[in-house]
DNA sequence: CATACCTTTATTGTATACAAAATCACGTAG
DNA sequence: CTACGTGATTTTGTATACAATAAAGGTATG
């Protein structure tokens, strides 16, 4: 992560998901440029990134703002998650490899430990449940499946509450995952699309869950226009 | 379309879709620029722009190539494209209007005029299925999955054959299209999922058919390297 | 008082120069 | 003959200056 794009796309990314940068804030390049101590080239560069993961909007002359993110907004993206993944899901299924399957073992048994505690270590869940789904999607074979999955997969919107799901979700999680591997050992391509597709739509629930009623972007933590 | 970076972006799209740049050539910033009678700056914002439509592949050291489009790869589209499409009929189903529904109408009425003819008229059909299509996919109001499919409706490697669509393939694509509204009309989503999936379906037959054991972009247009 | 137009100001677009990095070619050692 | 290292060359990354364009504000006029 040398290169200054990278820095200030994670920049620029960090303090909209931390909420620093609240939504509709307008997003000049030369302040950002300053703020992340770069030139507007790499800023323009790491604008247009930010674009693609929906975190930006622009106007239609190309000034930049912070994307604001409704629930229907943030159900779209999961049901999205719920029919690409179940897909993802059935096509890795036939082209199932033992040595995939032992690697999704793995990873699964590392969030079986994370989540069997009283309190469960988050951080733990969420990178080896990335890498759980990401091994799968891999493994579905279709670069065009993997570049449009990624878009939706690495929405941070999301990754800003993940903290808050209940203890019982993750470990529910985690015998979804079980189940899962279980319909790749059999191979069974419609049996592993039905639990990932209801596996993205548990997690949707689990979300909306924890946020009855609030906005995606808290706009309480609006500290600028009148 | 005045701006340079859109100028570039157009410019080298159509020599892709052209096969004056074959698959795998290297796309050197420096070149592209005098190519196209402009700067590196919109250059680089071009090559973003053709990487997300995949026209173009980059290296990990950011080096950027013609993409190769296998058979599979263009297969894997058109399955997207049916379940992606497919979803967006069904929502669009929920929430037809009138106006929307008779707009859909008149321009299958124009496709079928261009389709009836003797010699069908190929670019007006084009246009107006995609009219048609972007209708729909408006309608289904997911902001997400509109932005999902523009991504692989527009690729372009497609249209470049088109025109080698037999008459009676184009005329069931507008029969098909008359189902559609019908299924619109009477509000049923899965009707509408089902005709819309197998209207996919059938155009990437039609376009495998068409194409039959030929690449994607034809290695026989290749003129540069021993 | 409202509106249209013009001036001013801020913001994005482009070109160019230079820095950093990677690839290639060549030569040498094993 | 191969493998590796080193330097030359090409290619991409970044900074900066300037041009073009859009937003904002103010003034004159109906």
């Amino acid at each position: 992560m040398s290169r200054a794009s990278d820095k200030a796309y994670k920049t620029i990314r960090e303090m909209i998901i931390a909420g620093k940068l609240a939504s509709g804030d307008p997003l000049g390049e030369e302040a950002l440029a300053e703020l992340c101590g770069v030139s507007r080239t790499p800023i323009r560069e790491a604008l247009r990134r930010l674009e693609v993961d929906m975190l930006i909007r622009r106007t239609e002359s190309q000034r930049s703002f912070v994307a604001d993110w409704s629930l229907g907004d943030i159900e779209d993206v999961f049901e999205l998650r719920a029919m690409l993944e179940g897909h993802a899901a059935r096509r890795a299924a036939t082209r199932m490899t033992d040595t995939v399957l032992q690697r999704l073992r793995e990873r699964n048994a590392t969030i079986g430990q994370a989540v069997s505690r009283v309190k469960p270590q988050v951080d733990i869940f969420l990178e080896q449940n990335r890498e759980f789904h990401a091994l799968i999607l891999r493994t579905a074979g279709s670069r065009r499946l993997e570049t449009l999955l990624q878009a939706l997969i690495e929405q941070p919107v999301i990754w800003r509450t993940a903290h808050h799901y209940r203890a019982d979700e993750l470990r529910r999680s985690h015998q979804e995952h079980e189940e899962l591997i279980s319909a790749f050992v059999r191979r069974d391509a419609a049996w592993a699309e039905s639990i990932m597709s209801g596996h993205i739509r548990r997690a949707f629930h689990a979300y909306s869950d924890a946020h009855q009623g609030l906005a995606a972007i808290d706009p309480a933590q609006n500290k600028k226009s009148a």
